[in-house]
RNA sequence: GGUCCAGUAGCUCAGUUGGAUAGAGCAACAGCCUUCUAAGCUGUGGGUCACAGGUUCGAAUCCUGUCUGGAUCACCA
């Protein structure tokens, strides 16, 4: 039974009763009391004068005389300008909590075998280049996404696209090829997804030298800019004032045509790329040599990922290959062409026409009949429709991908896919720094792995100088510094809302104290403490708390609070944000702290008064350990 | 240029189905451990909610315009 509609009811039936008139859910508002004001629910007045033809307070008064003598539940009221506060009796509260210490997995609704089914698609990343900063959010954001959508009774499939194949995969192969001399993750001892990132880093490096020289031997064919003295000077010069409000002049967008025509002739024909595309060729034909090759390297970077996955503690049900799913795109692409949904170009691309939609037309298949992104796309949406029955299908991509998602959906509605039309594209912001984006040119990328281990640490040593972990084996306490710097990482990302970009200050660690995972896992771990302490004073925790005490007004607080938290869950899984949660949680750990330092609780007096606290401390230990286990955050015992 | 997203304290962020005096944390300063974990608690200072209009009993929240930042509009993925 929920309060709040309950009290809504009463108001309708008041305005009913006293007015005679009929009103609407809308009009009837009701909300939770600010904490400075006495009372547990407030009903807004303003909305109702119109109708009741009295002040403010005189209408907040009959209503409110109305229902204290029609609902047993509410104890008292009082009226604050346009404001009506309900107060509801102890009892009620005091059953609340009964029936909260009742349920081991608060919060959460029942899946079955009948239950919807959600697949969510996150991580996907490229096999050229090591975790970073950004997946780690995509990691995070996803995982607790696949919690929360299951804590709302999904069924729910986490699934990871790879995007294994491509001209950046050849790119690291072929600098490994020239320059490797077989080198290997075990004859180096690099994790393997980095060792071929270095070789992705050095094909950068090569090629840009190529482009230069290019750049230079050709710069005196192209007359607007052959007398030049640094070229990519003045091509960032013109780039940086075309943005500007001023514009560019005749004369200087003579010289920006000119280097741009020059700088993509000499990316286009640069020997290095030359050879990377070739070798895409041959590996889409299947050569042996070059599969070979590839299949070495791809199961270096996959090696990698595994340990940093594992070392953020997140998984997949499901794992597809865009090296298995490109092909089949194709084919549903060609389908769709005989069906007359999409149309080809005289020079035998693959087009769709969504001026209908008013998009753009969007490429499907090159001339040459490769496959590009969306294709890919396409693809594996076909394997996922297959080999699952999909109701809902949700893509956990950076907002950089916003129109890509808008087109995929209508194509995948064009193609017949139930869930096309309205598949989520849950769209998260950028992670940055504080200088701007992360680029990997200026070596300003920040490594997963290094993230983690540096956070592990950081752990270690403030664990040790507080001195906490007495009695705990190195394993054990091991396992409490890794789940505190996760805490701090996962809580860190998690906390901000996931549509806006974030900032992250390298140099600045991540906190430990305030509004930071560990604090929260603090809170639950002193919870744990006290019943520690209970027993060994041989004080029994009773299931239900007695009814006939008093209830303080921090007490009255907590109750309020995590009962609202099966609210909570739904509203984070109706938006998909996981930063709902840990706003919530934070506000109940900092709401319990003020408890715990106001009032006794293995010391209080009165047996009723200290078994009620006990039994609400457990209620509020659950609801934080339950919410956190929708962030994927575990808490200890102890710390 | 078109489209989309954002702009709240020195910094990082909450708060948007319109509601009361806009909140936290960090940083600064001042307090609280001979009772349950001080990774905690209490207090002080810090705001033109980007700007200008509008809608109304009431706007950080909705609408319009402007400014600023970001993303996107590829036969790259």
């Amino acid at each position: 039974m929920d309060i709040e509609l309950q009290l809504k009811g009463k108001v309708i039936a008041a305005v009913k009763e006293l007015y005679g008139q009929e009103i609407n859910e809308n009009q009837a508002q009701v909300q939770i009391t600010r904490k400075d004001l006495t009372g547990d629910f407030t009903i807004v007045v303003f909305p109702l004068l119109k109708i009741s033809k009295k002040s403010p307070e005189d209408t907040g008064n009959d209503i409110g005389e109305f229902i204290k003598n029609s609902d047993e539940n509410v104890a008292n009221y009082n009226v604050v300008k346009g404001f009506l506060n309900i107060e509801l009796a102890a009892d009620y509260w005091l059953n609340l909590v009964n029936d909260i210490a009742k349920e081991e997995t608060y919060g959460y609704q029942p899946v079955e075998e009948t239950s919807p089914l959600m697949m969510i698609e996150y991580s996907s990343p490229n096999t050229n280049k090591p975790l970073h900063l950004g997946h780690i959010r995509n990691n995070l954001l996803g995982y607790s996404l696949s919690r929360i959508a299951g804590a709302n009774g999904y069924r729910v499939v986490k699934t990871n696209i790879v995007n294994d194949r491509g001209i950046h995969i050849c790119k690291s192969m072929l600098a490994w090829k020239k320059w490797g001399e077989g080198a290997t993750p075990e004859s180096t001892g690099i994790k393997g997804d980095k060792l071929v990132g270095d070789y992705y880093v050095k094909f950068d490096q090569e090629y840009k030298a190529e482009i230069k020289a290019i750049i230079a031997e050709k710069q005196n064919e192209y007359a607007a800019i052959s007398d030049a003295a640094d070229f990519s000077a003045l091509y960032s010069d013109l780039k940086a004032k075309k943005k500007t409000k001023e514009g560019l002049n005749d004369a200087e967008n003579e010289q920006f045509k000119a280097c741009e025509e020059l700088s993509k002739y000499a990316e286009n024909n640069a020997p290095l790329i030359l050879e990377a595309r070739e070798m895409l060729r041959k590996w889409e034909a299947k050569d042996a040599e070059v599969y070979k090759d590839w299949e070495t390297m791809n199961g270096w970077v996959y090696a990698g990922f595994d340990v940093t996955y594992k070392k953020l503690g997140v998984d997949f049900d499901k794992i597809y290959y865009e090296s298995d799913t490109f092909t089949v795109g194709r084919d549903m692409v060609l389908e769709g062409l005989d069906k007359g949904l999409f149309y080809r170009r005289d020079d035998n691309s693959v087009w769709c026409n969504l001026a209908d939609d008013g998009l753009d037309e969007k490429l499907l298949l090159r001339k040459d009949g490769t496959s590009v992104y969306m294709t890919q796309d396409i693809g594996t949406a076909k394997l996922r429709y297959d080999d699952f029955n999909i109701d809902k299908m949700v893509y956990v991509v950076g907002n950089e991908q916003d129109y890509h998602f808008q087109v995929l959906a209508l194509l995948l509605d064009k193609l017949g896919f139930k869930w096309g039309k309205d598949l989520v594209h849950f769209s998260y912001g950028m992670v940055e720094l504080p200088e701007g984006k992360m680029k990997s040119r200026e070596g300003t990328v920040v490594d997963a792995d290094d993230l983690v281990d540096e956070m592990v640490n950081t752990a270690r040593e403030m664990s040790k100088e507080l001195g906490k972990l007495e009695g705990y084996s190195e394993e054990e306490a091991e396992s409490v510094f890794r789940m505190i710097a996760l805490g701090a990482l996962k809580y860190f990302i998690l906390k901000v809302d996931p549509r806006k970009n974030m900032t992250f200050n390298p140099s600045e660690s991540i906190d430990f104290n305030g509004n930071t995972g560990p604090f929260i896992q603090y809170t639950h771990a002193r919870i744990q403490s006290i019943f520690r302490k209970a027993a060994e004073k041989g004080i029994e925790v009773a299931d239900q708390a007695p009814t006939n005490v008093e209830i303080g007004e921090k007490e009255n607080n907590l109750i309020r609070m995590i009962s609202n938290f099966p609210n909570i869950v739904k509203e984070a899984g109706k938006v998909f944000s996981p930063a709902i949660i840990a706003n919530f949680v934070y506000d109940l750990a900092k709401e319990y702290n003020q408890f715990y330092h106001d009032y006794p609780i293995l010391f209080e007096e009165d047996e009723n008064k200290r078994m009620m606290r006990l039994v609400l401390c457990k209620t509020v230990g659950k609801t934080i350990k339950n919410a956190m286990w929708l962030l994927g955050v575990d808490v200890p015992e102890k710390m």
